[in-house]
RNA sequence: GCCGAGGUGGCAGAAUGGUUAAUGCGACGGACUGCAGAUCCGUUUCCUGGGGGUUCGAUUCCCUCCCUCGGCUCCA
């Protein structure tokens, strides 16, 4: 497996600390607004990420914070007049909400910035001791980056050439414009806690090395996020973690998801061009919207389309998973005892030695696009036998179904097909179906319409084929 | 200004120092159908930002220019 990594700049063959543990961490979400759908590309990918270590045998902990407590959530919560920690909780809800229906379940714990304020206070004690970060007066704690000598290591960032207050504005308080608050000292009516500098609250950047210092020890495999994390906040987490514990480096492999653009541009409040992650599963459905995200590579820019970019992702979904639906109804028909031939040809061979390849594609820095191409190529190829499935027996068809079976698992498509088998054995439809094909066979096709509308009305599309009639669920997928 | 990622057909997006540059969407044609949709098959063999260079051969490697996007100390 290979992996690149962003700190080397290079593709580098994945060895763990531990094997087979891994340490993977991701930066999670700060909850002061509902979850946009750039964010949905991030975690799908890490949660394929997660889920293919997993396959190849790799014992993943998988963490992914929550920074419940910063200055937005402060500002937006005031706005609403309710307490910022309830407002991070409401969102954050809805966002363990979304991510269940996204099928996105690899994260082992979500921890909370502010239950880890003991290990955030430690950490800031050993910067203190050791000299990398200093009190202001109005008690704030800041490292100070003149300290570190390999500031920018990760970013390649130079100190001397940055433009301070390019997007923020220069905090007064500090020694220096590249010094960044771990500690922010407490305002009447926010949230705040003693410490030995003062009341006050964590910076940002701490909480995950506090976090991950706790769970993972001062190294640990490999630490993901978006693009936008890179400066200054991983290359701050590195100064924090490696300054604090003398060890480096902090995590052995960096990824760095691309970002998803709005029209070719980063979706941010201040354009008003958001698109809510939770209202794009509800148009999409959740396969379709994991299929375009996984459908670039993951380190390239994607841009988002709101008036096509999901109508696509659903047709191509619908395309895909044809074959699978027909080899799934076909087992459901028989029941296991059904008897049967062979499948044609080598077609068997075919699909376990394709599932060799969807491995080696995805352990080939997760390449998902590319496993998604040899996917459609199978569709293709089981299309051309889309008739004669019937006459397979069980096994056969669980055989030439396992590149669909490792879509599933490594991809996390078609979950939605395996969790809703009853909607295909609808008796009350089954009985509607008859009656329109008794209609049509004497020819009443006023009567065979009317039931299609009333069918396609409830949410069951019907196809007519030589075989007769099929039905569907419409909607997402 | 500095750091980084990009520029591939109508659109979205892969890949590779070498026969027709993947895949999907869309479009077109056909099969199926009472019609439609869905589905299946086929076609879309004049697409690699501009200019240099290395090479027998460059979309790929090197240089340069142009453009877009991201970051520059609280963004997935």
């Amino acid at each position: 497996m290979a992996v690149y990594d962003s700190r080397t700049r290079e593709a580098r063959v994945f060895a763990p600390i531990t094997p087979p543990r891994v340490g993977l961490y991701v930066c999670g979400l700060t909850p002061y607004a509902p979850a946009h759908i750039g964010h949905g590309r991030t975690f799908v990918v890490f949660d394929v990420v997660a889920r293919s270590l997993r396959r190849w045998g790799y014992r993943v902990f998988y963490v992914q914070n929550v920074t419940n407590l910063d200055d937005k959530l402060i500002a937006r919560a005031a706005e609403e007049g309710i307490d910022p920690l309830a407002l991070a909780e409401r969102h954050f809800a809805e966002y363990a909400r979304t991510m269940e229906r996204l099928g996105v379940r690899s994260v082992d714990y979500l921890p909370f910035a502010t239950d880890y304020i003991p290990e955030i206070l430690a950490q800031i004690r050993a910067l203190v001791d050791r000299g990398f970060a200093y009190r202001a007066a109005d008690g704030s704690v800041y490292f100070e980056v003149a300290r570190f000598p390999g500031y920018g290591k990760l970013s390649r960032q130079n100190v001397a050439e940055l433009r301070p207050g390019a997007r923020v504005e220069v905090d007064p308080r500090k020694r220096a414009p590249e010094d960044f608050a771990i500690w922010k000292a407490a305002t009447p009516g926010e949230p705040s806690w003693e410490s030995p500098w003062g009341p006050g609250r964590p910076g940002w950047h701490i909480e995950d090395t506090a976090m991950t210092g706790r769970l993972f020890g001062p190294r640990y495999d490999l630490h993901g996020g978006g693009v936008d994390l890179i400066f200054p906040h991983h290359e701050a987490e590195v100064a924090l973690s490696e300054s604090a514990t003398g060890e480096a480096p902090l995590a052995n492999y960096w990824m760095h998801c691309g970002l998803l653009l709005l029209r070719g541009e980063k979706m941010s409040k201040s354009l008003g061009n958001v698109a809510p992650l939770d209202a794009s599963v509800d148009k999409a459905g959740p396969g379709p919207l994991r299929l375009y995200y996984l459908n670039a590579h993951y380190r390239s820019p994607l841009d988002f389309d709101p008036d096509r970019s999901l109508d696509e992702a659903r047709e191509a979904y619908a395309r895909l998973r044809q074959p699978f639906d027909r080899i799934s109804e076909a087992l459901e028909r028989g029941g296991p005892d059904r008897e049967g031939t062979e499948p044609p040809g080598p077609l068997g061979d075919e699909a376990e030695a394709l599932v060799e390849r969807l491995d080696a594609t995805l352990a080939d820095d997760f390449n998902s696009r590319e496993a998604i191409a040899l996917l459609f190529g199978w569709a293709r190829r089981l299309g051309e036998l889309s008739g004669s499935l019937d006459a397979i027996a069980p096994a056969g068809l669980e055989r030439i179904r396992a590149p669909y079976d490792w879509a599933s698992e490594v991809l996390g498509l078609f979950e939605e097909r395996r969790a809703a088998p009853e909607d295909r054995s609808s008796r009350v439809v089954d009985v509607a179906i008859a009656a329109r094909a008794r209609a049509r066979a004497r020819g009443d096709f006023a009567e065979s319409d009317r039931i299609r509308d009333e069918l396609r009305a409830a949410g069951i599309d019907v196809e007519d084929g030589a075989a007769g009639s099929r039905w569907r669920r419409s909607g997402p997928g």
